[in-house]
DNA sequence: ATAAAAATTGACATCGTTGTCATAAATATT
DNA sequence: AATATTTATGACAACGATGTCAATTTTTAT
C-alpha cells in the first residue's frame, strides 16, 4: 500500500503550488474557477484527504465537539449520540463522549482537563450537567462554544430546547378530558430544570381547570424505577385516593405499574399513569405507557450541527436557536376515571 | 488568559533542550534522574500538556480510538462505551464514534473512509460487526489493530470474549432443574455468532438430560420485541404446548410477557420465561425477568485497553486475551412446572 | 592515566498543513 | 494610454512536537 497523498503530490499533480491546494480545500473564495476544477480533479484522482492533525496544528482547531453527559436514561443518552453523530458524519469533525457525575467535587477539574487535553473545540451540555451554572461559568472561560440541550433557560444561549412545560401541560389536559380530577403528581430529579418545566405545565393546567393543587399527592421522586415504586405506595395510601398518577419519566411510571401488580390494581381500570419520555419500556410494558415523546434525536442534531457552525466562524447566529415540539403517546396506561 | 505552555516554554523554564522535555514527556530511558526531576517540576509549574496534533503530526499517532457499532441493545452499547471510555481515560486516547448498518452495500466503504478521514489508531468492532468477515478483511488491509467484544471465534484474534455458550447451558440447567422439559427456544438475530453459541448451550443442556430437541418449539427471532410478541402467539399454540420459553434476549422476553398478559396466561404459575443480557427492562417489568448478566462493561473495559496497548507497540500478547464469565439472575419469571 | 564504551544531551531537520505577505496577471477607471 | 484596483497565485515561515545524529559528559576497562 503506497502511503498517503499529501497536499504536495496533489499541488505538483495539479501543477498548482500547495498554497492554492489548501485554498480550494478550504474554500476559499480567491481562487480561479478553472485552477479549482484541475485541484479538484487531482485531488479526486489521488484520494488525497487533508492531515487533520497538521491542519488542527497550524490552524488550531481540533476537529472534535465533546459531548459530556451524566449517565441519564441510557435511551435518551443513545438519541443524544446518534444525534450528534449524524450532524458530525457530513462535516470533519468527530465526537467524543466524556461521561461525568455532575455532582461530584471534582466534576469542573474533570471536565477541564477532559476539554484541554483532548483539545475539544466545543462543548454539548446533556441535562443535568446544562443546568449546572458552575460548570458551565468554568467552560465558558476557555473560550469555547456551548451546546445546550435543555429546556429554555433564561441565563444562556440554549440552541436546541424542549417544550416541556407545554408537553406537561398538554398531557395533563388529557387526563383531566377523561375524568380525572385527583391527580397525583411524581416530580423528576431535582437537579433537572426539566423537572420543573413539567411540574409547571402540570400546575397550569390544573388551574386551567380550577383544579386545586393537592400538595399531598405530589412527590419528589429523582427519575428512577425504584422512587416511582416506592412514592407509588405512599400515593396510593392517603385518605383522599388520587385516580391518576403523572410520572415525571417513564421508569418511575414503569415503577407505580410494578406497585400496582403486586397490589392488585388494575391499570387503567382502577388507576391512570402516564410517563414522560418514550423511552423503550413505555413500549414493551404491559400496559404500555402514555407519555410524551421529544425528538431527542433530532434536537441533538441541531445543537451539534449549529456548534460546528459556530466552531466553524460562521456567526451569523439566526437559525441557531431551535425549539422542538413534543409529541403525546397515548397507549394504554391511561383510561377513563372509574366510577 | 495566558496561552498554553508549550515544549519550548518548559524548555526554557527548566533550562533544557526542547528534546530532553520531549524525552521526559515519552518516558524515553536515557535521561538522568535529576535532569527528568527538574523538567517535571517545570511541567507542574507551566501546566504543560503536550499539542496531541503536533504529536500526532510527527509520530503518525491520532490518539484516537474508534468504536463502531450497529445500533444494538441501547443498554449494551452504552456499557461497552462506558467501558471503553474508561480504559482511555487515564491514556491520551479518545474514543469517537460511529454507528453503521451491518448489511448496508456501503458499509465497508463507510468504515474505511471513517477510518482515514478520522485517521483512527485501531477499531473496537462490537456485535454483529464483528462476525462480519468482509469488514473485517477490509479493516485488516489498513493494518491498524482490532479489538473484538465478541463470543469466541476461531479465525481471529479475540480480545474479550463472553461466555455465552456457557451462560445459555446453566441457564437451561436451571430451567429443567425446576421440572421443565418442553421448552421452546427463541433465537436471536442470525447475523450475531451470540446467538448460535446461545442456541447451542440450550442444546447441550437437553443432551445433558437426553430431553430430545422438539423443533416444533424452536423459533427464530431477531432481538426485537416485537419477534418476541410475534413467536410467544406460535409457541403457546402448538400441539404439545411447552411450559417455558427461552428467550435469546430481554426485549424478546419482554414480548412474550406482553402476549401473556393479554391472553391472561401466568407467569411463571403457567408459563416460565428466561431472558438474556440482564437490560434494564429486565428489572423494572413485571413479573421481572431471569436471565443472564455478562460483565459487558468490564469487557468492553479490557477490549480497549489491550488495544490501546497494541497500538502503544506494547507487543507482550500475554493477557491481551481474556474471557469473562456470566452470571445467571435469578427473577420472578421462573418458577416450577406446573402441575 | 588513558582509551573505550556508555549514558546523557542538544542542534537541527522534519511532519503536512495554513498564515502572511509579496508579486503577477487581469480588469476597471481616468 | 496610463494608472489604479482587483483578482489570482506562490514563496516561505510557522505551528509544536519527535526523529536523527552528532557532541558532550560520565563511567568503565585497560
Amino acid at each position: 500500500m503506497s502511503k498517503k497523498a499529501t497536499i504536495k503530490d496533489v499541488a505538483s499533480d495539479a501543477g498548482v503550488s500547495i498554497k492554492t491546494v489548501s485554498r480550494v480545500i478550504n474554500n476559499e473564495p480567491a481562487v480561479a474557477k478553472t485552477t479549482k476544477a484541475i485541484v479538484l480533479k487531482s485531488i479526486q484522482k489521488l484520494k488525497f484527504t487533508p492531515n487533520k492533525d497538521a491542519q488542527g496544528l497550524r490552524s488550531k482547531r481540533s476537529f472534535l465537539i465533546g459531548l459530556l453527559y451524566d449517565n441519564p436514561n441510557k435511551y435518551y443518552l443513545s438519541d443524544v449520540q446518534s444525534g450528534s453523530l449524524k450532524a458530525c458524519s457530513n462535516t470533519n469533525y468527530n465526537l467524543v463522549l466524556q461521561e461525568c457525575k455532575n455532582n461530584s467535587s471534582a466534576l469542573i477539574k474533570t471536565v477541564m482537563d477532559f476539554i484541554k487535553a483532548a483539545d475539544l473545540n466545543g462543548i454539548i451540555l446533556t441535562p443535568p450537567l446544562c443546568d449546572n451554572q458552575n460548570l458551565i461559568k468554568a467552560i465558558s472561560t476557555l473560550n469555547i462554544p456551548i451546546s445546550f440541550i435543555a429546556p429554555p433557560n433564561d441565563s444562556y444561549e440554549v440552541w436546541a430546547s424542549a417544550t416541556d412545560s407545554n408537553a406537561a401541560f398538554q398531557i395533563t389536559e388529557k387526563i383531566i378530558s377523561m375524568g380525572h380530577t385527583k391527580i397525583a403528581f411524581i416530580k423528576g430529579h431535582k437537579d433537572h430544570s426539566a423537572s420543573k418545566a413539567r411540574y409547571n405545565g402540570f400546575c397550569r393546567s390544573l388551574q386551567n381547570h380550577n383544579i386545586p393543587l393537592d400538595k399531598n399527592i405530589i412527590f419528589q421522586g429523582n427519575f428512577s424505577f425504584e422512587s416511582g415504586y416506592n412514592l407509588a405506595a405512599k400515593a396510593l395510601n392517603v385518605k383522599n385516593k388520587p385516580t391518576a398518577i403523572f410520572c415525571s419519566n417513564d421508569s418511575m411510571a414503569a415503577g407505580v405499574i410494578k406497585y400496582c401488580y403486586q397490589h392488585k390494581i388494575n391499570i387503567p381500570d382502577q388507576l391512570s399513569v402516564t410517563g414522560f419520555d418514550d423511552s423503550m419500556i413505555a413500549h414493551e410494558i404491559w400496559p404500555s405507557i402514555t407519555t410524551v415523546r421529544q425528538p431527542v434525536e433530532k434536537m441533538s442534531q441541531h445543537a451539534a450541527a449549529a456548534l460546528i457552525e459556530k466552531i466553524s466562524g460562521n456567526t451569523s447566529a439566526k437559525g441557531l436557536t431551535k425549539t422542538f415540539k413534543s409529541e403525546i403517546v397515548l397507549r394504554e396506561s391511561l383510561g377513563p376515571v372509574p366510577k
